[in-house]
DNA sequence: ATCTGTGAAGCACTTCACAGCG
DNA sequence: CGCTGTGAAGTGCTTCACAGAT
């Protein structure tokens, strides 16, 4: 669609969610060797109907060529040039606990060209400890360091009552992405995004449907 | 409001997403202390607006004084009952590696009435461990011991290639809430609630907003 | 005077349906 | 003939604004 002439602010917001989806689900099927594929087929395969995918794309370009469908590996370029993924993204981490070691530990990050460059803690057992390659440093250091490192993204993975300073601190060194794991809401200025990953949030908003049919009855 | 007489698949999704959130912030007003809440004060915290706050909550009933506000406990108590935390759920987790092992340790799953009494996997030297007091058995016998386990909430943490299969057998097993830590979409059949954990999803949608002010720039 | 509960209006996303291209 | 791209219609969530209760 030409009605948007590269205002990404304007973007819905479930677009942007799914954009991230379809890339995956794009690679995985380039990985099998498919060359071409259906709006209908890629939707099928994501719970999302084709005229949604195609409504989508829309907003970006024309990637598609009728009666045939799209270019897996074409779009797959496009999709990632579009989302940011053809680059390294640089993280920070904050909180070396048992929470923070299963972050640094996970293998999801690198493959997709996240990278964890800082380590903070302010439990002087752990700063100085070396964490898969990283020496964890003292959060008090925290701003000086990353006025220095530039860094694109900070996560926040200290208990609740110490993550809103965190935050602050995030955003005071100009970070403008988090991913916050602390069980908070989080509050940010505008132009700052952040993202929760709360399990139990997850949780409790599946137990509303199952608490009529409830399984210990089963 | 009235004219949602128990109908719990009619309330839309954004709403049941909020009401976990209502109901932490209302937990740490009681805390301090605090006994009294306007829909004003208790949106502010969660940046939600207040007749977003007030319409969401009329879908239950109707649980404030006009001119006062709500009784943060009274409120809070009726949101436990709706979202059904007033009880305890069973969790049952397959795949016992790296991630799953934080999982099992992951300390914010009890406090909330979430238990995981089951762990599965399939690599014959995890299998038989002792894993936070849980003995790890074959994901062979899933289906005959969640027969008989009965457990409300799967979790899976297996490989991508074999999240669905992991997937389907939690389903045949009667399962009706599935926490998805594998990074795939993982189809499910109607009734079955799936809610995935992707912090690289997670991430890919952020990234989205800062191509343009790149932060290797600053 | 204050703050809730709620119809009605506003707005945004999704689906429809078809023209048009390959 | 199949499938995309897209205005237009449809749907549903959010915000507005005010009557009514305390």
């Amino acid at each position: 669609m030409i009605s948007n002439p590269y205002n990404p602010a304007r973007i819905p917001a479930g677009v942007v969610e799914r954009l991230p989806q379809y890339a995956r689900t794009l690679a995985s099927l380039e990985e099998q060797g498919r060359q071409v594929v259906s709006s209908q087929e890629l939707g099928s395969l994501l719970d999302v109907s084709a005229a949604q995918l195609r409504k989508d794309l829309s907003w970006f370009g024309r990637f598609g060529k009728q009666g045939r469908g799209y270019n897996v590996r074409q779009l797959l370029d496009e999709l990632r040039r579009i989302i940011g993924l053809n680059r390294q993204w640089r993280m920070a981490l904050v909180g070396v606990g048992r929470l923070g070691r299963a972050i640094v530990g996970y293998e999801g990050f690198t493959p997709q060209g996240f990278r964890i460059v800082e380590a903070f803690d302010s439990n002087p057992r752990i700063i100085g400890q070396r964490v898969d390659g990283l020496v964890v440093r003292d959060t008090a250091e925290l701003e000086a360091v990353l006025r220095a490192s530039s860094v694109d993204v900070g996560i926040v993975a200290v208990p609740g009552d110490q993550a809103q300073d965190v935050i602050d601190a995030l955003v005071r060194c100009g970070v403008k992405a988090i991913l916050n794991y602390a069980p908070i809401a989080g509050r940010v200025p505008r132009g700052v995004r952040i993202k929760r990953i709360d399990p139990v949030l997850a949780l409790q908003g599946m137990t509303y449907y199952l608490k009529q049919s409830a399984a210990s009855a089963k």
